[in-house]
DNA sequence: ATAATCTATGCATACGGTTGCATAGGAATG
DNA sequence: CATTCCTATGCAACCGTATGCATAGATTAT
């Protein structure tokens, strides 16, 4: 077998638990005691194993993120990855490891999240707001397990902790963008009315083009999904009607290239004559062309963020519920780069 | 405190051991007292404690993931994302938990993967080649700890078992799909020239031509980085010379946007008089106009491989070391769909 | 000088399951 | 009917670490 306490006590000339004491800086030991020992695990190559130590305080050391195989959206996410990185960061930081961990449940009945709370391999959980069924947060939430929600919740009654970016400022941000850049007549091409991103940014759209008084028409804001088909029907619609936008927000990359060669074909130069801007900053938006301006976000510190509160519910026990929208910023190319600027 | 085995085994009027052994299918216990503990652990609803259990066992039923946060191409690498999701698919189905953790070293001196294997935290690693560093990986087989390495490992002479995908035969289906479009003069715009998959694509490349007896011209072979700007240069310098090529093979997107986008410019009709065709199937060869025709790899398949090879080495303790090449298959894009064939 | 307080350490037990060995009762065998 | 062999179960030790309580010796206070 491998080295144990008792070898190094044994070899230190002292009891297992001091070596323990030793190990985590828990009371007193004598500066002498502690360099006997110190000596003694690097003699024996001691490692303190970690299943023993977790069984023993109750604790793993370990949080986990849901993610939901099946989805395929979270696949080509990059969004997804970038915000792993975040979390596995922080934890790693704060010596916790991360297990990654389906969301599904199987057949026994008893869901994997529910097997590893019940069943004490992790301390806290992450929780996509897309996988959320309100059963599970509130049955979380009776027993507080520490749980961190990625996205604002729906159910807005619940008291989870959440973090997101601040989809209502992003929308501004959008049309600020687009305002600086002399685009007056701004549309909203959305990829689904009932996502509740959509419903922020839509907001915060209409509050800057209103503090902007800027024109404001209703059927600028458009609802379709994520495909360059119907993407490209909203925006001739668009383009087609009396009261024609010079400019478009769109929820996707998709939307956005739907958007450019839909304007393209209907004659318009972009961006001189029509504007392009989308959320989440991509390779297709970088690779496109022209380039598409996008609204991004810093997914890294949103995982960051997450799980550095997560950790923190863990360690303090503090179950007060917290949440954080973080600012976006707008990652500026072609498609909004006029030269020349439309009429003032 | 929660319910353990013994209030069960009270519960149950049996002993601990019994309700151990029902738990684990181990011994011969009779129907009569098995119904009773069953019985037992719903009125409890008792949960083993996860951690108590992989200590007595000597095993976590963990197995990891090695990954670098630092490294900006797996975060934009979809490739990657879907590979996790193959892993965590394969450790679920056998009843194992999936860590990810950053596989640089931190102060303390140990790296984490290092604390991880020593402190009994995981059973088995999976490890990208990308990260492999020889003295580590011989270490590891030192101490025949299971592990899988994700891509083939360029020093040859290691023991270690890998998944990757056939490059020698995607390249080959690169060159067989365009033949069978009718194109007779095949380019290869590679991304580095020490990459082992480059290396070896560019060998199945070989392989191909000369089997179908097609004029195969060194300076066909470029190798540049993977960059819009260089990649346009290489095939400018291409389209530019004596012997022009009708088609070219990339070893990625951006090379694949550079090479449509510069043959455009030089007047070229894409797919009629110029073909291309890249490597790993993405949002971006699926929205590029006209889009574009990659070579596809199973990236959930293989993971899926790699983690069901890692358990079985970890349950059979068997060390055999055990190679997959996956097969790739063509996604087929407008990039290479000529209707008009080319001389033949 | 004695009592009270600290400092530094050891002892024993707990954490929750697992498992080798022992054994009681019943079945099969001679 | 005695012996042997299963079947089904219990007992007790063990996995490696953590920690409350006890205590010996040193120090300080009275």
């Amino acid at each position: 077998m491998s080295v144990t306490i008792r070898d190094v006590a044994k070899a230190a000339g002292v009891s297992p638990s001091t070596v323990s004491r030793v190990l985590n800086n828990k009371g007193i030991i004598s500066e002498e005691t502690c360099e006997k020992i110190y000596q003694a695990m690097r003699e024996l190559k001691y490692v303190p194993n970690d299943m023993a130590r977790s069984f023993a305080n109750g604790s793993p050391r370990v949080i986990a993120i849901a993610i939901n195989v099946s989805d395929a959206q979270a696949f080509a996410n990059t969004f997804f990855n970038r915000m792993v990185f975040g979390i596995e960061t922080a934890a790693h930081q704060s010596g916790y490891n991360l297990i990654i961990t389906n969301a599904t449940s199987d057949r026994e009945g008893l869901g994997s999240i529910e097997r590893l709370i019940m069943g004490k391999k992790i301390d806290g959980i992450l929780f996509p707001a897309s996988l959320l069924q309100r059963s599970f947060l509130t049955a979380l939430e009776d027993n507080s397990f520490p749980c961190v929600v990625l996205g604002r919740p729906s159910a807005s009654d619940l008291e989870a902790s959440w973090v997101d970016i601040d989809n209502e400022q992003a929308g501004q941000a959008a049309v600020n963008h687009l305002y600086s850049k002399g685009y007056r007549r701004i549309a909203f091409l959305s990829n689904g009315e009932k996502e509740l991103f959509n419903q922020d940014r839509i907001a915060g759209y209409r509050k800057a083009i209103e503090k902007r008084r800027l024109a404001l028409e209703e059927i600028w804001i458009c609802h379709t999904n994520s495909s360059l088909q119907k993407g490209r029907a909203s925006v001739r619609q668009l383009l087609e009607g009396n009261e024609k936008p010079d400019a478009i927000i769109c929820s996707d990359e998709k939307l956005a290239l739907a958007a450019i060669r839909e304007a393209k074909a209907q004659g318009y130069r972009i961006p001189d004559d029509f504007g392009v801007l989308c959320f989440d900053d991509t390779p297709v938006t970088e690779l496109a062309e022209p380039g598409i301006t996008s609204v991004d976000v810093d997914t890294f510190e949103l995982g960051r963020l997450a799980a550095e509160n997560l950790i923190r519910q863990i360690e303090r026990a503090e179950k007060s519920s917290w949440r954080v929208q973080l600012t976006t910023h707008i990652i500026e190319r072609d498609s909004t780069g006029r030269k020349t600027h439309g009429k003032e």
